[in-house]
DNA sequence: TATATTACGTGGTATAAAGTGGAATAAACA
DNA sequence: TGTTTATTCCACTTTATACCACGTAATATA
């Protein structure tokens, strides 16, 4: 279970520290996705396989929306590797997709890690915290809280 | 069952010690989450992922509050074992959710424990109890009390 | 009631681990 | 072959963690 948040900086040489307490959950092969929101997802690699590439793959290729989505997940992900130190290089389209700067926060979210530039985290944080109340009354509905 | 509440500092580490009346019940595995009403919740590990996590194993991460849900409860949780001494760390960002300074108080909920500022508490315990009079009038008119 | 004993809360110090920066080496490209 | 880019390795700084010690409060015992 990935959970908390952590925040992080990129060097000037692309590299990028995942925390500590991620990395043995993760593994040392992950796949970074653009994701929702303006973040990117980080999975498991097996996990990916699992979640999403199966769920995609049944997707028709009929429809056009299907197809963009199917383009933008898989064609913005990437394989990678982590080094020995817990590192990894984020490549330029990710880093400008989620408009990261050099500060990043990482977040985990159950089943997978998020990247968010700062600012942005901030900005969603403060949005979601405010909406907490309406949320546990959703929570209270589905009888979990 | 958690009762009772009790007054502890954080000090310069962000070291805070748990209420001795807490720890049997608790354990040592904790989850510390964002709270409702500008405080924090404490659960027992095992507890709280039975209940929260393995629900959410499986929801859609294709709707947008599903995913700022997701996030507010994930993110905004850390697993902390409780050290020999049974003290915690508080990490910053919950910290500041709950506007934490160096007077917090611990309240035991039934099931779980509050971390709540010294200040904040102190404003909303005299708001319940003044509200509780009302209650008991209320109800002594139609005579229940 | 007074004293002794224990448990608890809090502060400090030491050790280990994590995060970050830089240098050296290897690879790719012109 | 020289230059740039990427990757690995090493070192420093900061932070987290574990350990120890003191003072106060609570409890028990005489």
């Amino acid at each position: 279970m990935l959970i908390g948040e952590y925040k992080h900086t990129i060097d000037t040489k692309k590299r990028l520290s995942l925390p500590a307490k991620f990395r043995k959950e993760l593994g040392k092969k992950i796949i970074i996705t653009r994701g929702l929101d303006n973040c990117l997802f980080i999975y498991q690699r097996a996990e990916w396989e699992r979640t999403l590439s199966l769920r995609f793959k049944n997707m028709s290729v009929g429809q056009s929306d299907t197809r963009g989505f199917n383009r933008f997940i898989f064609a913005g992900a990437i394989d990678i590797t982590i080094d020995s130190l817990g590192r990894i290089l984020v490549p330029d389209f990710l880093k400008g997709f989620a408009g990261l700067k050099n500060k990043v926060v990482f977040i985990g979210v159950n089943d997978r890690v998020e990247i968010w530039d700062e600012d942005n985290w901030e900005i969603y944080r403060k949005k979601i915290e405010k909406e907490a109340d309406v949320l546990a009354e959703r929570l209270g509905d589905m009888g979990m809280l």
